[in-house]
DNA sequence: TAGCACCTATAGCATTGCTATATGAACTGA
DNA sequence: TCAGTTCATATAGCAATGCTATAGGTGCTA
């Protein structure tokens, strides 16, 4: 139970804080915890680290340096859009893969250290994201761009963190991403006028269906399905309500 | 230095423990100070509220009625997706005006309460999210959407309150706001464009109509006919594109 | 060998969350 | 009116926490 593989007490602190975080479960992990994973004394700690917190943030710091190579290792595709769509699901990745990391990282805020870091992330992102804009293919500032889009990355990622891995779904996660992404691109992404309201009751969406269905011919239902879908429907759309 | 107002020593103690949390700055607070602002000793916050936790969960749950009642404290006006924004802005603001609170509420996580409210909140905006869909705004699930649409409120809440109250600026908030209504919604008629980026119109047509039923509590079909109905409509509105 | 900087251990302090127990107050039924 | 019961608060103290004053090795240079 002691983590001596005759390492430095420095590296074997770092390494049972990382570990005791990372299986906390969210509560709290005690110094004595640690230095008696790390088969070491009080005193050696508050020398190498000067703080319970000094330590923690040693630990951010490995992680971010983790973090940070994952963002750089892939193969630039040439696209830098793409690229920048790697970049969010190694984010989200991360942080499913290291959530108490991930939460002291980006979920937690101390008005000085979490700044630093996400405005590293920041950084990290603007840097493809200036190939777009070389490219021509940004409507915004770079920056401005890599703001918005990190943070719905951390939004989406906090929030999968937060559900049982058993309900996770991915697909949050890659419907904001490319709403984030195309909402910064130069597409010609006309204006968002509202439009007409259009009436909310049953038989008009009825009707709306009914002739959508007609034209498209949806491979979603069998003949016979459809058959009696359409007669509910029919149904619906004639009703006196 | 104490709450004293003839409140109750409940009451005292919820509002000792949230001023406390409000002027923390991030930093710890004790039950010893709460209990000694609330002019209460230790046994008394025992005997109310269990644990520390169980009073910090109560004074969430006084802080998340606030931002509920935030957030239905405005008239409709008629355009669900303008009332979107007006309830990403209030939840804006909530976060900047009360950073510690929201911190627990959103950017902390213990795997219980957490989800509770998040899925509170998501509830929250789903409603709102329905009268779109029945409006035929959507081009996707009105939960869906109302996961994403939060996912990144909470991001860039996050974000704007981890910097300083000098440089915020408030324009990230904008931005993303409407790149996630924009992204959600289904194409204004102007031409239809049905090749794009959007969903078919069956799919959105399906949508509307599904949340119209939910909403109008047909009879022109019975339940078992319904079932069915509401299976065979899901299917086509998760129909890929 | 002596001296020196570095690293670690022994032991203990103040504060933390929490509780076993007891005391008071308010209500209830006769 | 009064005993019994329940609710609410206080006294005092426990175990665990973060942290430290002090002292003891250990290896290097001279």
């Amino acid at each position: 139970m002691s983590l001596d593989g005759q390492l430095p007490p420095k590296m074997r602190l770092l390494r049972a804080a990382a570990e005791l975080l990372a299986n906390s479960g969210g509560a709290a992990v005690s110094t004595r915890q640690i230095t008696q994973l790390a088969g070491v004394t009080a005193p050696t700690l508050y020398h190498h680290f000067g703080d319970k917190e000094g330590l923690f943030d040693a630990v951010v710091a490995a992680g971010f340096e983790e973090y940070v190579a994952g963002e750089r290792d892939f193969a630039p595709s040439g696209q830098p859009l793409e690229d920048i769509r790697r970049m969010w699901d190694n984010h989200v990745q991360f942080g499913l893969n290291q959530p108490e990391l991930y939460l002291v990282m980006f979920g937690n805020i101390r008005p000085e250290s979490r700044p630093a870091i996400v405005a590293d992330a920041e950084a990290l992102m603007e840097e493809m994201l200036n190939k777009a804009a070389a490219a021509g293919q940004l409507n915004v500032q770079p920056r401005e761009a890599a703001r918005s889009i990190l943070a719905a990355n951390v939004g989406v990622t906090l929030m999968l963190i937060a559900e049982p891995a058993s309900e996770r779904n991915l697909e949050l996660s890659t419907m904001t991403r490319d709403a984030m992404i195309f909402a910064v691109s130069a597409e010609p992404a006309s204006g968002t006028a509202p439009g007409d309201t259009g009436k909310s009751s049953v038989v008009v969406a009825a009707i709306a269906l009914n002739a959508a269905l007609q034209a498209s011919h949806s491979d979603q239902l069998s003949s016979s399905e459809l058959k009696l879908f359409l007669e509910w429907l029919h149904r619906i759309s004639t009703s006196p309500a």
